[in-house]
DNA sequence: AGGAGAGTTGATACTGGGTCTCATTGTGTG
DNA sequence: CACACAATGAGACCCAGTATCAACTCTCCT
């Protein structure tokens, strides 16, 4: 479960702290993304005494280790997805928020397509598909 | 300039007042992205006395109609882009803000194929290309 | 032209996400 | 086991964006 992210996080060199170990499992705990409000929300429901700030640093930690990947929701919020560390996309369901990781599927076609038209190289892209999984389809 | 804007606004039935003329004429002026808070700083540079919340109501009009689009920058903020009110994609170079758009250059199979996975329906899409323009690299 | 009324405006207060600071605490290393 | 330094939490703070509301102004109708 979280022994996954807290060892990526020992072999990133920082330090396993009580609070981090905390988040971390209630990280692992969630399915699908969530947000920093999602965790604090979490946290103080639990009574652990992890300060908001905390909680950030945390997720920038992550981030930076590709443990976590930043999304923009399509109403403009930003959320969190736990991932595995290589490069992919996300497919979020806008109804559960269940996720579902894609690898390139010809994605580099298309960036090489962009970049004879416009000139233009390309050095990083950002794509996110926003969709329902089998399930919400399934129940309407 | 910033007749194209105006026109599209009043076709869409809103009305066309002061304040709207002036938003409209320094976001001509402007090229490549910028942020809410360019306007502002414009606005406030040159003492007009328009307000932050009339900026962000007519850049929220024109994201309706299409003529601006909302991209998230990699590092996280919000910046608009002046546009085509038609389905596409800009690319948008790190160095000096350029935009280019780009219409569908094969996305369409790049979803397809990531729906055909993971099961799910895909309803929206959002990619955003990050590089550098011809002139900036030539200028290294 | 004139007036009525809905649409628009700006000041201001407010919210919510995220950052900064700093004194205190806890961890890993030697 | 002690020490240096990373990490913590509380709180102040910042910024983008939203809500409110009285005052204003554009447009349409006559």
């Amino acid at each position: 479960m979280s022994d996954e992210l807290l060892r990526a996080l020992d072999q990133a060199g920082v330090r396993l702290t009580g609070p981090r170990r905390e988040i971390a499992a209630l990280i692992a705990k969630r399915n699908g993304h969530f947000t920093a409000a999602d965790l604090i929300a979490d946290a103080n429901k639990r009574r652990l005494g992890v300060g908001r700030a905390t909680i950030f640093r945390l997720l920038d930690l992550l981030a930076e280790q590709g443990l976590v990947e930043r999304v923009d929701l399509p109403d403009g919020r930003h959320a969190y997805v736990p991932c595995e560390p290589s490069h992919h996309h996300h497919l979020v369901c806008v109804s559960c928020g269940a996720i579902a990781e894609v690898d390139d599927c010809g994605i580099d076609a298309v960036t090489a397509e962009a970049s004879r038209r416009s000139g233009f190289t390309i050095e990083s892209h950002r794509l996110e598909l926003f969709g329902r999984c089998p399930n919400c389809r399934a129940a309407n």
